[in-house]
DNA sequence: ACCTGAACACCGTTCAAGT
DNA sequence: ACCTGAACACCGTTCAAGT
């Protein structure tokens, strides 16, 4: 009934709270830079110099930590397919767009398996930002079969599980990091439309 | 120095023994098609009805218990490449092959990452396992390149690492199950050589 | 309004003590 | 020779008690 008792504008938080939360993420970045998606969320706590239950107030759960570590990353990335859209032909920005996403996806160990787990969990903080990354590869993917470069079957959700399955094999197979690239292409080149007299 | 006060012949497991062996495998397989490669260790020895040092006296870690469950299937899909390289066109072949392992990969959730981690780990019994698929697959593979119908610089890694990566796909993402073949088939086209016009 | 840390129910791994 | 389970050092998550 009455919402003029208070002002809209929500109050900004404390500014003991909002250096706990920034200790937090700080201390995430660190942990997760070093022990992967599944760092220990006590570690980091401790790390942050913060009680258990801190961290929990301000990050319900462990997507809710990384997806403020990597909000940053993935709004870029949105920008970049824009960009790219208007620079290069429909082909050549596609792949480097995907590419760039496989850099992401491995830019933590364990981030590709957090990410493709995003899919069966609409309720995970990083979902929304799963989504925008289709629909950002799906225009590309759109412009790039417009143009006859890439197969009319192909799905935006193929892209993103594929960019993914090429960012985890390297993440769990360090050995493979000098593969990446020629992994990159040969998945990349499958999603070519079969030759005239193939 | 002397060989001959000891039988040769190493002597038999206790039948006690032998039984909680069997125990802890027959429970592990129950376990593990519920919970995954990661189940926890006490629930299997709990299901077993055995001590928790009994399970660790018959295997020693994890890879040693998924080596035992899964010594089986590696065997029979060795067998199963050499079979299919006689009865089939060399690049049928391959496909074929390729395919009945991202099935077996998928046999139990978690399964390609811990067959993937396998690479890193010379030490993990399941590292002879994936070694003999390696090369089980790289004779399918040099068959269906000699034939021309694979690109010659796709190694007999790139295939494990694809193979595992697709599994992972449907392993992390059940949504995506219905997509499998497709995904599949998009790889596998990535490996034939680009058309003479492309 | 926010913070703390004990409490709870779990892990994997080791190893002294038993038979 | 083999088995058991307590002990240790960890987890994630919740929540009463404090300020």
């Amino acid at each position: 009934m009455s919402i003029e008792s208070r002002p809209v504008t929500p109050r900004a938080p404390r500014t003991d709270a909002q250096r706990n939360r920034d200790r937090v993420l700080e201390a995430a970045a660190q942990a997760v830079a070093e022990q992967g998606t599944l760092a220990s969320l006590r570690d980091i706590a401790r790390r942050a110099g913060v009680g258990l239950g801190t961290l929990y107030r301000h990050f319900p759960n462990r997507d809710a930590l990384l997806e403020a570590l990597l909000h940053q990353r993935f709004a870029h990335l949105a920008q970049r397919a824009d960009a790219l859209a208007g620079t290069a032909p429909p082909e050549r920005a596609l792949a480097e767009w995907v590419y760039e996403f496989t850099l992401g996806a491995g830019a933590y160990q364990g981030l590709p398996s957090t990410l493709m787990a995003t899919l069966n969990d609409p309720e995970s903080p990083l979902h929304a930002d799963c989504l925008t990354m289709r629909q950002a590869g799906g225009r590309l993917l759109e412009a790039a079969q417009e143009s006859g470069g890439i197969r009319s079957d192909v799905a935006p959700i193929d892209l993103f599980a594929l960019a993914n399955a090429l960012s985890w094999i390297t993440d769990q197979a360090p050995t493979l990091t000098e593969r990446r690239d020629h992994l990159f292409r040969l998945v990349m080149d499958g999603l070519k439309p079969p030759s005239d007299q193939g």
